[in-house]
DNA sequence: TTGAAAGCGATACCAG
DNA sequence: CTGGTATCGCTTTCAA
């Protein structure tokens, strides 16, 4: 921050106070339309631009949020579904005049649970981007600061914003449903994750609302590991009444876990289909591509955004929980099943 | 950013003045052992933090570098590569007391080519990862601001941290001699890009330097495409004196092409030994596991830490480059070539 | 419509 | 060793 020129320097040349060119600065009525105009001139002519140090001192706002990470920067950079919800998070903000501190949390608190860039004044609000463990949510939940969990905690009566995970979960089931399936089986990693359990949840009430086998083995949720779950699938593909239909919590999982149904001889969708979940890069990709949920992750961003903004400047105004639509993307994934294919081999999945 | 309790609240409770509060917070040595201590007590009583505003506006320093990507935060963020990179660089940075604010060249730049952020003092520094077009750098290199180029344009007169693609050139070709491989060619995108440019002449150097042919078709670097490229090298194999070993200018064209040579019928590593470039997580799962150059990552950031954090405390010293060497990853897809084993049954590689 | 001056919270000089 | 005070650059109140 080397030393660049001062309001003064401005007054000096327009022949003004410094508070005028500051009422000209921020848009402050109360200057004739000749002094603003040459003060206007005058400062575009220098450079000259607001000193965010003198700025922030003053109004105790920095136009600065903090980012914040769990449990590090590189556990989350390298996540695609990331990388666009940071998007059009910073595109929204920037608009705003605001930017974003970055932090990974460990490296953000060495010393107290809250992170050190907010207790030094820092920044004005935090944004947590993605899950955190239950116990730093609830040492946040605790401060008077803005607080955003983005594709978050959602159980938390804070500001936050997720995607429609149950809804998505609804939707795989009508359209595997639409294609004639009775028996679903979903799939997902045992992990305490609030979308994921949204997704189970959806997929649930899916099959209840159309008439799909409510099993009680119709969600494994065994293992972290993808051939655990394979395992787990093969042992219910193999047993009464197989599913003809899979659903993946997400998209590396479902083509995970084709791969292996095809290395056993498998066909998708000849005699299975499987769906996914967040539609992935990957999803194109496949063999065959997957037909799989989409979340618009820029519009996370900027929902995020706008939330945030909005409890900076009203810091009480009641709680805001968005939950974003989902959308289902088909691909190739997903036929009829083989099943009823041949016992009622006029209906209408068939006839296509 | 709320009310919180300033250095006059620390220095009434200590019955002292402000200035040495300052002094005991800032370990200037000038106060008795005794005063440090009850002064020290309060200030973890009652959790008494500096407020950043204040001290950046005496100190015209804000311990915050700006990270700027091209184009995008979105576009880099997702690459994995650059997520190790920033590990390294916010765990050295935030050790020194500094942060980093977030921001995509295009967000951050919406009036004058160089950053709004920058303009208003909310940074000290700045710090460019990954490639940027000529004419932005050539903008930046104008200001006294300290400048970071990391994993960039290294051919600036700038510091800059960048992995020795030289070497890795170089290392590479050593390899494939001591496998016994006597042709060897190189592919790379048709892309401007410093470090490739280096793998480049890494990779001619080692063919002379061990004594590989050194045809004018040594490089292949016809297209942004894989499958042009791969053309091309089929035009190579299916001509006079085929190479028997293939360096890709990094993992994913090397994997890229190992398929499309699979599909062809050709044995990797029987047929044609292919090495990458960067050890990307591919390169570990595909088929074969790839040989290929390793970057300290991690190393890359923490490097680039420090080169900032001198810059910004000595702003004269002289300019520093830093190459950080790599390293041979051996895996499977690099054998002794077939011709050879068959000319010198008892040559060396076919011994073991 | 304009300007003088207070004050945001910290550091650092200089006098005691 | 310690403290009074000027100062950093800006916004805002209040008076003219």
């Amino acid at each position: 921050m080397p030393d660049r020129l001062s309001i003064f320097e401005v007054a000096k040349q327009a022949n003004c106070s410094i508070a005028t060119v500051s009422n000209v600065l921020n848009n402050k009525g109360r200057v004739s339309a000749q002094k603003r105009k040459d003060i206007m001139k005058i400062v575009t002519a220098v450079g000259y631009r607001v000193n965010s140090a003198g700025r922030n001192l003053r109004m105790k706002r920095t136009e600065i949020f903090g980012l914040l990470f769990y449990p590090s920067c590189a556990e989350i950079f390298g996540n695609p579904f990331y990388a666009e919800v940071m998007g059009g998070l910073e595109r929204r903000l920037t608009q705003a005049g605001y930017h974003l501190l970055l932090a990974g949390y460990e490296a953000a608190t060495s010393t107290s649970p809250i992170p050190d860039f907010l207790r030094t004044g820092k920044v004005d609000g935090i944004i947590l981007l993605g899950r955190f463990p239950t116990e730093i949510i609830r040492s946040f939940s605790r401060l008077k600061t803005p607080l955003l969990l983005l594709d978050s905690n959602a159980e938390w009566p804070l500001d936050s914003v997720v995607s429609d995970g149950f809804s998505g979960g609804v939707q795989l089931v009508r359209h595997l449903a639409e294609k004639g399936h009775k028996r679903a089986v979903m799939l997902a990693y045992a992990w305490e994750d609030y979308n994921i359990d949204l997704r189970i949840q959806g997929f649930r009430t899916g099959l209840r609302e159309f008439g799909l086998d409510e099993g009680a083995h119709s969600v494994i949720r065994t293992s972290l590991s993808h051939s655990d779950l394979y395992r787990d699938l093969k042992a219910r593909l193999d047993g009464e009444n197989p599913p003809t239909a899979i659903v993946a919590v997400n998209d590396t999982l479902a083509v995970a876990l084709m791969s292996m149904l095809q290395a056993d001889g498998y066909d998708i969708p000849g005699d299975i289909s499987v769906v996914g979940y967040d539609d992935e890069k990957i999803a194109q990709t496949s063999t065959p591509p997957l037909t799989t949920m989409r979340v618009n992750r820029p519009e996370l961003g900027r929902a995020g955004a706008e939330l945030i903004l909005e409890r900076t400047s009203v810091p009480k105004s009641p709680v805001a929980k968005i939950r974003l639509p989902v959308e289902l993307v088909e691909r190739e994934s997903v036929a009829a099943p083989r099943v009823l294919a041949a016992a009622w081999p006029d209906s209408r999945p068939v006839e296509e």
